[in-house]
DNA sequence: TAATTTTGTAAGCGATTACTCACTTTTTAT
DNA sequence: ATAAAAAGTGAGTAATCGCTTACAAAATTA
């Protein structure tokens, strides 16, 4: 990949993430990279190409960031990594969240299957530690990281260490 | 107010919350609302006073929404009723919530402060029934309720009624 | 080295955008 | 009844949008 290239996807990124897809304009976008305006069109045809190239790139890194959890063999480990990960979001990361939040409310970039092999580790897990309703309890804690992830993004509000620790206590941890 | 300026509201309340704010023109309210393009202007100056004068009117509903909630004097029945709110969504007010939580990515927009006599009410009620950390007992519920909520509304999936039962239980409602 | 492909630019295109303005119609007030 | 105010229209506007095109520079291949 071209530096020109990484640099337009970069700059679409932070500016999808912070001001909205369609409200960035590609002449903006090719003025913060440094590059003309044609070559965003020369590399990814037209705009909808060009995010969904960030989607893409998106979806690689996801993975990486859930393969931890994946992996972990031992349940109650599974629970504590996976609360812990909204609160230990990495600011350099934020656009990339940011925008994967955000797309949610995009219908056609609303894919809620995403998540499912995190949701299928956590239901084994809470099979492992003997709850009855394993599933739903996958789907509650799912629910409340998504919460605590968006408030965090939103970066108004903080969410508490005192808050982590309550919920680790909630769960045994 | 006039027949044709809440036309305009109602419209621009439809196109807004499903199609966004800023991918909405106004010529397309104004075709859908059967009116001319220049009333709009005339009646909110421009595109972002409509946007805001929708937000007011959500406001004032918010309020009415919640009111039973915040005048309940039985601490078990404000949980209760909490709870149930996100599952007894009207569909003929999907868009007023839809509108409200897409908006919360909005910077300029996003008031978080617009939820605190509900989450007051939850630290009342939980401090009531002996909790021992009733604020973040009443903070780690609105975060379940709103991602049920937002589940709820981008209609992909939908919350079972096993789950609002499971939740029930787990405030033994 | 010569030919070809890829990367990059600058100018400009038609379409659409939010918004204005001169004007007419309807409602309200005296 | 009449004047003033408010509601409503439709044709325009400049600016901006995503995108194309003709061309040049750089990199790759032969």
């Amino acid at each position: 990949m071209t530096d020109k290239k990484e640099k337009i996807i970069t700059v679409a990124l932070e500016l999808f993430a912070n001001e909205g897809y369609s409200t960035t304009a590609t002449s903006k976008i090719a003025r913060k990279a440094g590059v003309s305006e044609g070559l965003i069109f020369r590399h990814f045809e037209n705009k909808k190409g060009l995010l969904e190239a960030i989607i893409k790139d998106a979806d690689l890194k996801l993975g990486q960031v859930f393969a931890p959890i994946i992996f972990e063999s031992d349940p109650k480990e599974v629970i504590r990594h996976t609360i812990e990960t909204p609160f230990n979001l990495d600011k350099s990361e934020y656009n990339f969240w940011k925008l994967q939040y955000k797309l949610k409310w995009q219908e056609e970039y609303n894919n809620p299957h995403k998540m499912k092999p995190l949701y299928d580790k956590l239901t084994w897990a809470f099979t492992e530690l003997g709850y009855q309703q394993a599933e739903e309890e996958a789907q509650l804690l799912t629910y409340i990281l998504d919460s605590i992830t968006m408030v965090t993004l939103r970066g108004k509000i903080e969410v508490s260490d005192k808050f982590r620790i309550f919920l680790l206590e909630k769960y045994n941890l």
